[in-house]
DNA sequence: CACTTGGCGTAGACCGATTTACGTCACAGC
DNA sequence: GCTGTGACGTAAATCGGTCTACGCCAAGTG
């Protein structure tokens, strides 16, 4: 309220009597400071409280801020990975922002953009939607790594899971379960194109082959939906309608919930419609929940994203790494045998 | 990979023929431009893909850019005000970085910092450890909206829910059930100051008051825990050891879902244990956990804290406002009437 | 003794935008 | 014809850091 501004390096410097770029010297930990005079800056910045102001940073040097764009906050397999990201950035002297894409594709664009317009460092990538192209400038530019996605580009690096193999976990356990009629409920076209590399669009497919290779070609039912479990309650409602399945492998597991909860809401139990989900949220493993789930390991995808995105930045590695997560069933009571007869 | 770096606007000026100012002018939309010129300048913008460099603009303009923090990216809760703040920030040209500050106190205050060395236009705050004094001074320097903190600062704004009418709810739900024996679970010590004004310190001050008022002086019964869902279910399963409430009134939500796993795993129905939470959770709705709680509208408090920040950026207000969300009982099924005897 | 060498510090260019101060031009009014 | 005025542009200062190039000095070296 009284003095105003905060202190300058400019500040600084008068106040230690020394020269800008010895504060800057000091600051950055460079090379050619004397033990007395890092005694006399450091003293003058502690007076007078002094803190860096990073957009002044990042116009010659780093920002060291790092950015990761999330489509739709609201999915908890994503607060995973953020969880993973943080706790690797603790002590690197990195500060991690979240640019929340929401809503469909262009957000994701917009959101990715907003980033690179503030000069962060590096950025992770969890939208699928944005085309490879773009996403391949964008690595061109800066450091970039892309969660979930299974194209590999010359420009940046992925961390993934393994959604092919994974899909056959939650399918051979249906199967064993001695399930055959079938749903997958999964999202849009858009997120599912073939051949686009998607996780939606390999779980997808994966369930198409798995389907046909048991011979189950004639029960194949494939239900879109939204992105949010209340448009997943809905259309596992309206699937009820017209001759129900006995067994529901969801997309991720905020589907997967909204499947849950019309089976609930129907009068029904996992005894008429077993569910599968993907992610192993932590939501999944609550007793009244109990879905049978792939797990993946976000916090680990989390904390893989950063240390390559840091080598990137570091160690100045430029030949694209691909990292991948081997996942895990976790068998739940939301899947059960089917009923005899 | 080729050209290399991207267009700035000395390459815009002369590919239009113009000076730099005159671009700034047309892309800032300021005075002093003829359509002629507003024109040629618009086609080199979009001939060179030129995007201002926020880093750039921050040192003498603003940064367009507004940050929250958040402690504890894993709470649903949190979520639910962000959804509502970027849907609030639609079109406004602004954009939102999220600062997670997970773990301790004075995470906070390295988020909260890391927000203003990054010259946002303006801060909205959510952690209750940070004290009063530090938001203060911050909010001197800066527009600040604080979300869940009922003390009233001179220099920022506030946007609460009514904790204690909201706790009252709870409470009378709870005695109207015939509960007498009610166990309140919340967070450590420092959450719950006395005379702090965080959420927790006055759900826990009501939560005294009613048992008193209620004449259950001896019935009073606070648990400690953490913040998250897994440690609320640890000490909840303590808690049952000796001596079993009817019903526990949580914190918040996440904290209550935990009681409720406990409860599950404990081999117990909401016959023997009520639970009420705080928030309204998404996940509380779903018909397995059907969590009786507190809404307080998480989205319309996001979106009024945008809103509050936006005239204090725009309209350049100085005044602290307050804004109020009224609580509402959502009954379900996780708390019934005790059993006779 | 002259000459390198390494350590330490400073001056000043530079990053890419905004903003201020000022110049020019056309036109209206007297 | 002279002057005042508003519209439109531009040059240059500025924001707060980083980084390069260079200067100075004391200690080795041949």
């Amino acid at each position: 309220m009284t003095d105003a501004r905060a202190a300058t390096i400019e500040d600084v410097a008068r106040h230690a009597g020394v020269s800008r770029a010895a504060v800057s010297k000091v600051i950055r930990n460079a090379y050619g400071v004397s033990p007395a005079m890092r005694e006399r800056v450091t003293a003058a910045i502690e007076a007078l409280d002094y803190r860096p102001r990073v957009a002044a940073r990042a116009m010659r040097g780093s920002s060291f801020t790092l950015g990761i764009e999330l489509p739709h906050i609201g999915n908890p397999f994503f607060t995973k990975i953020v969880a993973g990201a943080t706790a690797a950035l603790q002590g690197t002297g990195y500060q991690l922002i979240i640019a929340p894409a929401d809503e469909n594709g262009d957000e994701g664009i917009r959101a990715l953009g907003a980033l690179a317009d503030r000069q962060v460092d590096g950025i992770i990538a969890i939208s699928p939607l944005v085309s490879t192209d773009w996403l391949e400038r964008l690595g061109a530019r800066m450091p970039v790594v892309m969660i979930g996605r299974h194209d590999r580009s010359e420009h940046y690096d992925t961390v993934t899971g393994d959604d092919a193999s994974g899909t056959r976990l939650a399918m051979a356990h249906l199967f064993e379960l001695g399930h055959r009629r079938i749903a997958h409920l999964t999202r849009s076209e858009d997120v599912t194109e073939p051949g686009s590399g998607t996780p939606h669009a390999i779980r997808l497919e994966e369930y198409l082959a798995a389907m046909r290779a048991a011979g189950l070609e004639d029960e194949i039912r494939v239900v879109r939906t939204g992105m949010t479990e209340d448009a997943a309650r809905l259309d596992t409602l309206a699937l009820f309608d017209d001759d129900r399945p006995t067994a529901i492998f969801a997309g991720n597991d905020e589907l997967a919930l909204g499947a849950l909860r019309a089976v609930g809401e129907a009068g029904l139990t996992s005894a008429d419609v077993s569910v599968v989900g993907y992610d192993d949220v932590d939501m999944a493993s609550h007793p009244a929940i109990s879905l049978t789930t792939i797990d993946q390991s976000g916090v680990e995808m989390g904390d893989r994203a950063i240390r390559l995105l840091l080598e990137r930045i570091r160690d100045a590695r430029t030949e694209p790494t691909h990292f991948s997560v081997t996942p895990v069933l976790k068998p739940r009571t939301s899947t059960r045998a089917v009923r005899a007869g």
